[in-house]
DNA sequence: TGCCTGATTGCCT
DNA sequence: GGCAATCAGGCAA
C-alpha cells in the first residue's frame, strides 16, 4: 500500500520534532519471510555535538559513523557489550543527530516476537530499547539501511489497522539511563500507552 | 597498553 | 534494590 509509506520528506523536520512525529509510526521487517510489526510509543531524541549526552558528542568514529548519514537512515549499535539499539537519524547529513527508538507496542508477529526475546508475555516483546530490537530482528546489518524503504522500515501511523488519534498524546520527560544533560525534556511518548519501557 | 564508562536487561536476594 | 554480563571508545600513562 503506497499510502501506508511516509511521505517524501517526513524526516525533514527538527529533530526533536521528529521524535514526536515518529510517536504512532509502525516499524516493519518483513526480512525473514515473515512480517513483524510494531508501532513506536516511546522516543528520545539525542542531539549533535552540543548534546554531551550524544554519541556525536566527540565527533564521527567507526561505530558512530551512520549517525552522521542521511535523515530516515538507520543507527544501531552495541551498547554494554551486548545490546543493540536503533535509532532514526535526523538532521542533514555530517550534523549527528538521531531519535533512539525506545519502545513498541506489537501489532504483528508476536509469536515470533516471543521466539526471539524467549519470553511469551507480550508486555516484555518490545518494552525497552534492546528489547525491541531482538523481537523485530534488528541486527548490525541494519546499521546505515534506509529506513523509508527496505526489509526494515517506518511507516504511517495509519498503517496496520486504525490509529484513531489524528493528534495523539504526549508526555515528554527527562531521557532515561544517561547522566550527562540528565534534565533536558527529549524523551517523548504516548499518553496513557502500557507499552513504554519502565 | 590499561582502566573506566556506558542511550540495558534479567536474574538474584 | 543489587549486580553481573561483555565490548567499543575515550583518556591517561
Amino acid at each position: 500500500m503506497s499510502s501506508d509509506r511516509l511521505e517524501p520528506g517526513f524526516f525533514l523536520r527538527p529533530t526533536e520534532e521528529l521524535a514526536r512525529s515518529l510517536i504512532g509510526c509502525c516499524l516493519v521487517n518483513e526480512g525473514a519471510g515473515k512480517r513483524v510489526v510494531g508501532r513506536i510509543v516511546e522516543t528520545e531524541a539525542y542531539l549533535g555535538r552540543d548534546d554531551p549526552a550524544s554519541h556525536s558528542h566527540r565527533g564521527v568514529t567507526k561505530r558512530n559513523r551512520s549517525m552522521f548519514g542521511t535523515q530516515g537512515t538507520a543507527y544501531v549499535y552495541l551498547i554494554y557489550g551486548m545490546h543493540l539499539c536503533l535509532n532514526v537519524v535526523s538532521g542533514p547529513e555530517g550534523v549527528g543527530e538521531a531519535v533512539l527508538i525506545r519502545a513498541l507496542e506489537p501489532i504483528e508477529g508476536l509469536e515470533l516476537m516471543g521466539e526471539r526475546r524467549g519470553r511469551t508475555e507480550v508486555h516484555e516483546l518490545c518494552s525497552g530499547p534492546a528489547k525491541l530490537t531482538v523481537a523485530m530482528g534488528v541486527t548490525r546489518e541494519h546499521d546505515g539501511v534506509d529506513l523509508s524503504a527496505g526489509d526494515l522500515e517506518l511507516r504511517s501511523p495509519t498503517s496496520f489497522g486504525v490509529w484513531d488519534e489524528d493528534r495523539p498524546r504526549l508526555h515528554e520527560g527527562p531521557r532515561i539511563g544517561i547522566t550527562k544533560a540528565a534534565d533536558l525534556p527529549l524523551r517523548y511518548w504516548l499518553e496513557g500507552s502500557s507499552w513504554v519501557s519502565r
